[in-house]
RNA sequence: GGCCCCUUCGUCUAGUGGUUAGGACGAAGCCCUCUCAAGGCUUAAACACGGGUUCGAGUCCCGUAGGGGUCACCA
């Protein structure tokens, strides 16, 4: 256990292409594990796997934390970046940010003379030793193996030579104990013990090009960097005995162990494209809120518990709530059904002037708006009308396209009431469009007062006048609320669009 | 295959020996209603299986089955 320090968290995605969201989820438990004690969470890339690296992936991370709102105490800053050629151009994260305390670079390929020099305490303390068999012989030892139906476990005595001249290339192995058994006392899963007889093969720790593998990486990072949570994916639990040991050789105090369940797909296999692995962007592209996602994602695993039976909470309302010994041992599926009701109850509970300016860049990049600063007053007027039926952000712009731009006059057989002739349509709106220009005030309530008194006048039901009018001011059978429709559009569309109609009935 | 993890409605889950097994999403129905929604009410829907332990098991133990992870000079 990590003692008298702060909480800290990491998370620590290799850059080897997109993140798909199940990884943020794994990075929001630890982001609000650190919050919720008032500890420090930040941001290391593990690129020690320099074939697999892509120079495109580190700014999506940084870019997803950013838009999700999830704040770092440290990171790879604007010159790490660049070393990994990251886009010249790109501000980077951390350029802003503070590094509290917590010893960088953030970057693993940027710290390989501090693997290296472990590395060689290890041999040094005899926990590790040189090898520098190559992969065809490592493959030949295998199929040996193999044929023998034996388990290959490559040790010290099983190396072809021992008489390795550090100066020439070969690889550094830690040495196992394969004696006893290890327990990982883990957060979520509790104890957990391996036998270490069954432990596999010595791992390579320093890889021949000098770059360290993740064994030794991560958690030489982890100490020197204070991590006291290690909270990572389930995959990792199966080397979790092996780090427990490289821990022990170096004499230093092991972390928390929490290692987090997987998300899969609706099918009940690992996440895949087809089952919704899709990244932070392409939520945020579809018109997601990041309350939702946040909210969906915390949800998949952890629940308050305790009889409580809270649904929505806000990222606050996490932080405060959140603990890991509520996190469930089994695995989540997706199920973007009630990611899509989350979105809703989050836009319901954003004041207008801030769910406008979330739907501004989508009518814009529909088109439906062009001038967004001149109609933005507009649209915050609309949002009490949208807000409860929009569930996602790209739904906007088929319920208010018409209050921006014209709209061609509609055919005459939208302009007939229900169980109406069209003589006696077109009297209808001549008659309530005059009432309609007379009013006083063209607010909300007089409209309704107005067009409710105007369908006993005329002895027509509400659904049959109010339609015509849905209909005749709009183009469309589906809408917002009608009254408050007509006095967000104000009475001059209003009457332009009404006297059309007249015309397109013949009269 | 070895080792490890997991198993409550379709999905996310509550539940820590005694409950009519609760909630949410989704589904169906009803109500409300100017369309669409929202909202309200109601219904269907689960303890993987088999043994124990116990007066009593979703809860404890042991098996079985199923799912997942891992066994690289990838993370």
């Amino acid at each position: 256990m990590v003692e008298g320090i702060v909480t800290r968290t990491r998370f620590a995605p290799s850059p080897t292409g997109f993140l798909h969201v199940g990884a943020f989820r794994t990075a929001l438990f630890s982001w609000l594990v650190a919050r919720h004690d008032g500890g420090q969470f930040f941001l290391r890339l593990e690129d020690t796997d320099q074939e697999r690296y892509v120079p495109a992936s580190p700014r999506q991370i940084i870019e997803s934390f950013q838009w999700l709102g999830l704040d770092l105490d440290g990171g790879p800053d604007h010159d790490a970046l660049r070393r990994m050629k990251v886009d010249e151009d790109w501000p980077g994260a951390m350029d802003n940010g503070e590094f509290r305390g917590i010893p960088g670079p953030f970057v693993q390929s940027h710290r390989l003379d501090i693997y290296k020099r472990h590395a060689e305490m290890l041999v040094a303390s005899g926990h590790a030793y040189r090898a520098n068999e190559t992969s065809e012989e490592l493959e030949a030892m295998r199929k040996a193996a193999d044929a023998e139906k034996r388990m290959f476990v490559f040790t010290a005595d099983a190396r072809l030579r021992s008489d390795i001249d550090p100066a020439s290339p070969h690889v550094i192995r830690f040495k196992i104990d394969r004696r006893g058994q290890t327990v990982i006392n883990d957060l979520i899963l509790g104890d957990v013990v391996f036998e270490n007889a069954n432990l596999t093969s010595d791992p390579v720790i320093l890889k021949s090009d000098g770059f360290a593998t993740y064994h030794l990486a991560a958690m030489v990072d982890d100490h020197l960097q204070g991590v006291s949570h290690v909270i990572r994916a389930q995959e990792w639990l199966a080397s979790a005995p092996l780090h427990v040991q490289i821990i022990r050789a170096f004499g230093w105090q092991w972390p928390h162990f929490a290692h987090v369940p997987a998300v899969n797909g609706n099918d009940g296999k690992k996440l895949s494209k087809r089952t919704g692995a899709k990244s932070v962007f392409e939520f945020r592209d579809e018109g997601y809120l990041k309350e939702a996602l946040l909210n969906f994602l915390a949800m998949l695993g952890w629940a308050v518990g305790d009889g409580d039976e809270q649904n929505v909470f806000t990222l606050d309302e996490l932080v405060a709530r959140f603990s890991l010994d509520r996190v469930g041992k089994s695995p989540a599926v997706f199920e973007y059904a009630k990611l899509d009701w989350l979105n809703e109850q989050h836009i319901k509970r954003l004041p207008d002037p801030e769910l406008a300016e979330r739907v501004l860049p989508f009518l814009e990049k529909q088109g439906v708006i062009v001038q967004g600063d001149a109609q933005r007053d507009t649209l915050v007027k609309l949002m009490p009308l949208l807000k409860e039926r929009m569930k996602k952000l790209t739904d906007a712009a088929a319920f208010v396209d018409f209050f921006f731009g014209d709209i061609p006059t509609p055919p005459a057989d939208m302009l007939i009431g229900p169980k109406m002739e069209q003589h006696l349509s077109r009297h209808a709106l001549r008659e309530t469009a005059g009432v309609l220009n007379a009013l006083p005030a063209f607010d909300e309530a007089s409209i309704e007062a107005a067009l409710r008194a105007q369908c006993d006048t005329l002895s027509l039901k509400p659904a049959q006048l109010f339609s015509l009018l849905r209909n005749a001011v709009s183009g469309k059978t589906v809408t917002p609320p009608l009254f408050g429709m007509l006095a967000v559009m104000g009475r001059e569309t209003v009457m332009l669009r009404l006297n059309r109609a007249i015309a397109a009935l013949g009269g």
